[in-house]
DNA sequence: TAGATTGTTAATCGATTAACAATC
DNA sequence: TAGATTGTTAATCGATTAACAATC
């Protein structure tokens, strides 16, 4: 029943948007015009509009935009009122660092349980969960669906463990490995965070300039 | 003399292509084509051709890519030849886990310094380096000219930290902080890893296939 | 009412996809 | 030569920006 479709760009610009509005509201600002946020922001007036009018319009014509309607609507649709519950793949240096991300911030999301195919690992205390071996995996999601997996493991980790995620009621992945779950199952949401490629890529960039 | 200007889509698809031509490799396949690749990779025909031809085109026409060919000249763009120096700022969890991202992969890099602020991680061994006091950081830069930055502290020292990077030889950053240096000096070639923001847009995307 | 600023439609811009001539 | 596949130009699509009427 996804009512309007909200594209890509926009979806990602949200959490910016969120970021900079809950300063403003820090600050005691109580109101802020479309082209005061796009200075502030690096972009247009016009852009700022244009997103926010995807969710139905909370400004005042003439006014702007109160700052505690504004946060309170993007604090709507980016924590949606409930966490959801989110299964860390993989405790290794990446994973333990991302479990304490998750935990940490107030991303909408609530950590509840992590896996690993290294007995040493298994045990370990990670925040609020202990590591529990990956072959408990599929059993864990049948009981508490879990929404969403953080993929902390090798690629090849990462292609064994999709059919496992797809016969679950995941849907979302958040993918650190270079394995494709969208490909695998177009079921997905997928959301890669490929940090080699990240870099990689301002490595082009970079030197590009001096050439 | 930055001579033909490459879109940044294009570049930030490179590294992908890279990944999946080095695969290629491995398994000893000899020649692809732009239809093969475009399948494997969940894209169109057209567009590899068309990104591969921002280059100069090294295909053969009739036959497709020879994929050692494809290999070296994707290498050269991303790699470049010789390893880009780069310095850690921040020596937190997250800090510390990318400078072994940083130094593990062939990303086309040389970790040659790390810092920090807090008297406790100073001294410690981060791979290759040893962290040193932040208030060291613009000598260092001046006697050494790193080229990048990983950007691992917390925003209020992001900010801080700009102008001492802007004075220097540095021109990329690798922001994982919520400080815009771009908009703070746009001579930065900046790549964000926005970790919290990436989350949360999974969040909402996943909330809104459910409703 | 006049000034300001939104919501929304229209114009522009850029990226992706399709088509096809060149050529191996 | 015929078949295949590139390089490249043209068409389409979508996202951004500009314009302006609605309205506070």
């Amino acid at each position: 029943m996804s009512a309007n479709k909200i594209s890509l760009p926009v979806i990602k610009r949200l959490p910016r948007y969120y970021r900079y509005v809950a300063d403003l509201k820090d600050e005691g600002i109580k109101t802020i015009s479309s082209s005061e946020l796009a200075a502030m922001l690096g972009t247009t007036a016009s852009q700022v509009r244009q997103d926010f009018n995807c969710f139905g319009g909370f400004g005042q014509q003439g006014i702007g935009y109160t700052v505690e309607v504004l946060h309170a609507e993007l604090e709507k649709l980016l924590l949606g009122g409930q966490a959801l519950d989110i299964i860390l793949i993989g405790a290794g240096r990446l994973g333990r660092t991302m479990s304490y991300f998750i935990s940490q911030g107030s991303l909408g999301y609530r950590l509840v349980a992590a896996f690993d195919a290294d007995p040493a690992k298994i045990g370990q205390k990670l925040g609020p969960v202990e590591v529990q071996d990956v072959s408990a995996l599929a059993a864990f999601c049948k009981a508490n669906n879990p929404k969403v997996a953080a993929i902390c493991v090798p690629d090849e980790a990462a292609a064994e463990l999709s059919p496992v995620l797809a016969e679950s009621k995941v849907e979302g992945v958040w993918n650190f490995s270079h394995f494709d779950f969208g490909l695998a199952n177009p079921a997905f949401t997928v959301e890669n965070v490929h940090l080699g490629d990240s870099l990689m890529s301002l490595g082009f960039r970079v030197r590009k300039t001096n050439s």
